[in-house]
DNA sequence: CGGGATTTTGATTCCAATCAAGTCCGGTGG
DNA sequence: CCACCGGACTTGATTGGAATCAAAATCCCG
C-alpha cells in the first residue's frame, strides 16, 4: 500500500527545516524537489535497504524504527526517531538501513540525491544537516556501548532511562514500542526483557502499572546499574 | 606528557579538509584557528571524555580509536579510525568518548568550538564536514549492528572483513591491533577472540601466518556467517 | 638467551537463549 | 454483558555458549 499524500499546507511548525527547504525552492526554482507530507501506517514500511536513497525525512508525528535485517532473518533495531527528528540521510547511494512507523505516523518528505545532500548552495540546510549527523552519531555510538554491554539488566535500565530523557514525563515512563522491539533493540530476546522487568520489580527499582507505562522508583540505582551518566 | 607539536609546513598532500582550514584561515583572518600538527605516541590520550569539544583532528598517519569507560573500568571501543578520517566532531560542548592513539601517530589538529562547526561561514568545510559525518554514522550502525549479533563467531568474522576492506591487501590482513582492542571492540574476552580465530583455522577459514598476520582461505564462507554483505 | 607481556588452551561456572506452558488483555460476536 | 478468541506478555525448565578462573605456550624486546 502506497503512503498516503497530503498537501504541505502549512509547514511553519514543522522547524528550520521546512522553512529552509521551501526558501531554498522558492529562491532557486530551479529542481522542483518536493517537501510534501506521507502518513504511514504502523509497521508499513517507508523505505529498505536496498531502495535508492533519494529522500529523506522529518518527523511530524509518530515513532520510526531503523533497523537492518539479516540473511536468518534476525533484525538488528539502530534506532527509533520521535517528532522533530530527522532520518533517511545515509553515505551511498542506496539506503543501508530499513525504515518503519513504528506506530502510525506523518512525515514530511524531502527528495534529495546524496550529491544534493552535499552540495553547498544552502549553507543553512547543510548546517541544520550537519548538526543533525552529529548528534545522530552521538546516539549511534551510545547504542554500540550498550550494545557491548555485558548483562541484560545493564541494557534494560539504560533502555528505561533514555526513554524517560526522551519523554521527560518525569519518573513515569511510556513505552511505545512492543517488547519484540525493545528486544531487538537491546540484542536481547522477549524472554529476558521481561524476566529482567520483572525482577527489577521485585527488587523495587521499577513499578509496572502497565505493560507498556513503567514507573521508575530509584532512577539513581539506575544508573549506578548502568555504570556511566 | 603533552603532545610533541610540529610546525605546519605543507599541508598540501593532506586532501581537502587542510587546504580548505587554511584557505578559510587567510580569507577570514579573523580567530587564529591553526592547524597544527601534532603526534602522539602508542597508548597515549589524545581527549577524554570530560573534557571540552574545541578541536577535531585529521589523521595524518597511525591508528586512532575512539572508546568509552565504565565505572566498573570496562572499556567499549567504539571505532577505528586511520589515515584520512576526521576524529572529534561530537554533538555538546565536552566529548562523550575518549581518543587514544592506537599506535603511534601524527594528527591534523582544529581547534573549533560547537557553534564554529556549525557555521556556515565555511560552505567547503562544512560540506566536507557532512559527508563525513555521515560516513561515520554509518560505519556507527553497523558496528551496533555487529555488536548486537549473538555469535562470536559472527562477530569475528565480520571484523576479518572489515580489516580486509581497509587494509585492501586482498586475502591477507594485518591486524594492527592487539586481541585486547578486538575484544572490547566486539564485545567479547580475548580468550573467545582467540578460541574462535582457532576455531577457524581448524576449520580452514582463515591461516593465522602469525599472531597479528591472518590469510583469509575463505572469503566468501565468511562474509555466509556474517549473514549479509 | 631471558623475562615479561601477550596469546593460547583448558576446566568450570553462569547467564541468556531456547523450548514450552501458562496468563493477561483487547476485541468481536453471540 | 459475557464467553470466546488471538496476540502479546510472563513464567518455568533446560540447554548452550561465552565469561571466568587457571595454567601453559608463544612472542618480543633488550
Amino acid at each position: 500500500m502506497p503512503p498516503q499524500s497530503t498537501s504541505a499546507l502549512s509547514h511553519s511548525d514543522h522547524g528550520v527545516l521546512a522553512q529552509v527547504f521551501l526558501n531554498s525552492q522558492a529562491a532557486s526554482g530551479a529542481r522542483p524537489q518536493l517537501g510534501a507530507i506521507q502518513s504511514y501506517r504502523e509497521h508499513q514500511e517507508i523505505y529498505s535497504e536496498t531502495g535508492e536513497a533519494n529522500r529523506f525525512y522529518k518527523i511530524i508525528s509518530g515513532v520510526v524504527r531503523i533497523c537492518r535485517f539479516l540473511s536468518d532473518g534476525r533484525r538488528q533495531i539502530e534506532s527509533f526517531h520521535s517528532e522533530g527528528e530527522i532520518f533517511g540521510l545515509e553515505y551511498g547511494s542506496n539506503y543501508t538501513m530499513t525504515a518503519e512507523a513504528a506506530s502510525d505516523c506523518s512525515l514530511l518528505v524531502y527528495r534529495r540525491t546524496h550529491s544534493d545532500i552535499l552540495s553547498v548552495n544552502d549553507p543553512q540546510l547543510s548546517q541544520e544537516l550537519l548538526s543533525f549527523a552529529i548528534r545522530t552519531l552521538s546516539r549511534a555510538q551510545t547504542h554500540s556501548l550498550v550494545l557491548g554491554r555485558r548483562s541484560a539488566i545493564e541494557k534494560v535500565a539504560h533502555f528505561l532511562l533514555e526513554c524517560a530523557n526522551y519523554s521527560k514525563g518525569g519518573k513515569t515512563v511510556i513505552v511505545k514500542m512492543g517488547r519484540s522491539d525493545i528486544g531487538d533493540y537491546l540484542g536481547l530476546t522477549i524472554e529476558t526483557i521481561s524476566r529482567t522487568l520483572s525482577q527489577m520489580e521485585r527488587d523495587r527499582l521499577i513499578s509496572l502499572t502497565n505493560t507498556r507505562q513503567i514507573e521508575l522508583l530509584q532512577p539513581e540505582k539506575l544508573k549506578e546499574i548502568c555504570g556511566w551518566y
